[in-house]
DNA sequence: TACTTGGTTTCACTTATTAAAACCATTGTT
DNA sequence: AACAATGGTTTTAATAAGTGAAACCAAGTA
C-alpha cells in the first residue's frame, strides 16, 4: 500500500479516540454489541477492542447488559446530554419564542439542528390536540422531507445542501416526497426566498409543517423552528398567517442568539 | 516515584482515551472551555489538548461555541442518549408500571438508578397536581437525601454503601437530612426490612416520597420507582397504601427484568 | 506598531498501544 | 463425563502512534 505517509486520516485524529468514538456509535445504532462483533466491526484485534471498552466502561460510558452480557451505551450519556441542553444557547434562546407560538397555535413546535446529516430535534413542545403525531426530543428526520431540514439546508451553500442531499440518497417517504436533486434544489431557492419552509405531507401522509431558520451571530444558520401538526390545521387560509408567526418567531430567537439582520 | 511498573492506571486502560473522557466530563461539568483552560484542567500539554479536541469536535461530540469560541459538548450526544434510553431494559420495563402508579395517585412518578455516587434520573412521569416539585430527567441527587438513593443502597453491600457516603459527604440539606453515617447505616437497614424507602422532606422541605428498589435477573439492584410529592399528599394514613403499590410495581418491574425472587 | 492571548502546526523522541497468541470460564453437545 | 465451541481476559515484544517543546499565526488591544 502506498505508506508515503500520506492518506493521512486528518493528519491529527488521536486515532486511538477515533476507535473509541466509533465504538460508541456502533452501540448507538446498533443497541448492544458483544465484544467479538465490536472487534469485527471496527475491524481491530479482540485485545485492542478490549482495552477500549474497559477504559469506556470504567468510566460509566457504556455498561454491560445484564441480560445477555453484551455492551451497551451508559447511563453517563443521559447526564452528559442534560448538561449540554442545559446550556445550549439555542434552546435556551428558542424556548420561549416556542412557548409563545405553541399557545397561540396549540399546535406541535419543533427546534431542530443539522446533525450527521439528518434533522435532530433538540427541544418539542406537544400539540394540545388530540389528533398528533409527535416526534421526540432526539429523534432525527431526513433533512430533505421536513419543513425544518429544508429550511436550514436552504440557508447552506448550495454546495453542501448538494452534499447533504447525496449523503441521504433523497429517498421518498410519501407521495408528496421530493426525490430528485434539481426538484429540491428549486424548492431551497423558493424557501430562501420567502424565508420559509412548508412540508405538505413529505414526510407523513395528513401532516404538514411550517418551518423557518434560526441565526447564530455569525449569520450562520443554527438550526431552525417549525410549528406542524394535522394538515386541516395548515389549510391554505391560514398559511399565510402561521408562517408570518413562525417566521417572526425564529427571527426573535436569532436575534438573542445576536444575530443582527443586515440592514 | 515508585516506577516499579507499578501505580498501574488500572493497566488495561487507555490513557489517551481516558483524557478523551475527562475532557468530555470537563465541558459536561463546567459548560464551556476553551483550549488553554482544558490544558491546564487535563494537565496536558496544549497540543495534545488540541488534538484531542480536534478527533472529538470532527466526529460531533464536541462543538464550538458561537459566542465565544469556546468548546462544548455537540449535539451528538443528544443522539446517543436517545438510543440508550430507548433500548434501556430497565426503562422500558418500568414504563408501563409507572403509568399506572401514576394514574392512581396523579404525583409525580421517577425511575433512578445510581452513576457516580448520584442519583440519576431517567425517567419521571410528571404530577397532574398544581403544587408539585419535578427533577426533570437527567437530573441528579445525592443518594442519602432520596428515596430512590436510599432504596438502591439499601440493596447494596455495606461496604459500598459506606463508601459511597464518604464519597457525597452526606451534606445536610433540610432539618430531615440524615447527616451521619451511622444513622444512615440504621435508616438503610430499616428500609431493607420493610422493602421501601422514605423520604420525609429530606431534600427538599415539604416533600415526602416513597421508593422501591427493582432488581435485574441476577438480584442485584438495578434502580428504584418512587413516587413522590407535597406532603400534605403523603400523610401517615396514606403511607401504607402507597409504600405497598409502589412496591408492588417495583416488584412487577423486577420480574420483567428476569427477577425470580427466591422462594 | 508592538504586545498579548489563544489557537494551529511542526517534528524528534519515546512511551503507550498494538496484535498475536495463550489462557480461562462457561455453555452446549455427544 | 469428556469435548468442542464460544466469548471474554491476560501476557508480551515490536513499533506505530501520541507526546511535548517550541515555533508560528491571527485577532484583538493598548
Amino acid at each position: 500500500m502506498d505508506k508515503d505517509l500520506a492518506d493521512k486520516p486528518d493528519r491529527y485524529t488521536i486515532q486511538t479516540i477515533d476507535k473509541a468514538l466509533t465504538l460508541i456509535e456502533l452501540l448507538a445504532e446498533r443497541g448492544s454489541l458483544s465484544l467479538i462483533e465490536l472487534t469485527e466491526l471496527l475491524d481491530q484485534p479482540k485485545s485492542s477492542t478490549y482495552r477500549i471498552i474497559l477504559t469506556l466502561q470504567n468510566r460509566g460510558f457504556i455498561d454491560r447488559d445484564d441480560e445477555d452480557g453484551k455492551y451497551c451505551l451508559g447511563y453517563k450519556q443521559l447526564m452528559l446530554t442534560r448538561s449540554m441542553l442545559e446550556r445550549s444557547s439555542l434552546r435556551t434562546a428558542a424556548l420561549a419564542e416556542m412557548k409563545k407560538l405553541s399557545e397561540r397555535y396549540g399546535d406541535t413546535v419543533n427546534l431542530g439542528v443539522l446533525v450527521d446529516g439528518e434533522v435532530l430535534y433538540i427541544e418539542i413542545l406537544e400539540s394540545q390536540h388530540p389528533l398528533r403525531m409527535t416526534d421526540t426530543v432526539g429523534s432525527r428526520s431526513p433533512f430533505h422531507a421536513t419543513g425544518i431540514g429544508k429550511a436550514i439546508a436552504s440557508q447552506l451553500p448550495e454546495e453542501e445542501a448538494r452534499e447533504l442531499a447525496e449523503r441521504c440518497g433523497l429517498k421518498r417517504l410519501t407521495a408528496n416526497t421530493i426525490g430528485e436533486w434539481d426538484r429540491l434544489r428549486a424548492e431551497l431557492e423558493a424557501v430562501r426566498a420567502r424565508g420559509y419552509a412548508l412540508d405538505d405531507q413529505e414526510i407523513v401522509e395528513g401532516a404538514r409543517c411550517v418551518a423557518a431558520p434560526v441565526f447564530n451571530l455569525h449569520g450562520k444558520v443554527e438550526g431552525a423552528i417549525s410549528l406542524s401538526g394535522a394538515m386541516h390545521r395548515f389549510g391554505a387560509d391560514k398559511l399565510d398567517d402561521i408562517a408570518a408567526q413562525v417566521v417572526l418567531a425564529a427571527n426573535a430567537v436569532s436575534r438573542k442568539m445576536g444575530y443582527r439582520q443586515i440592514e
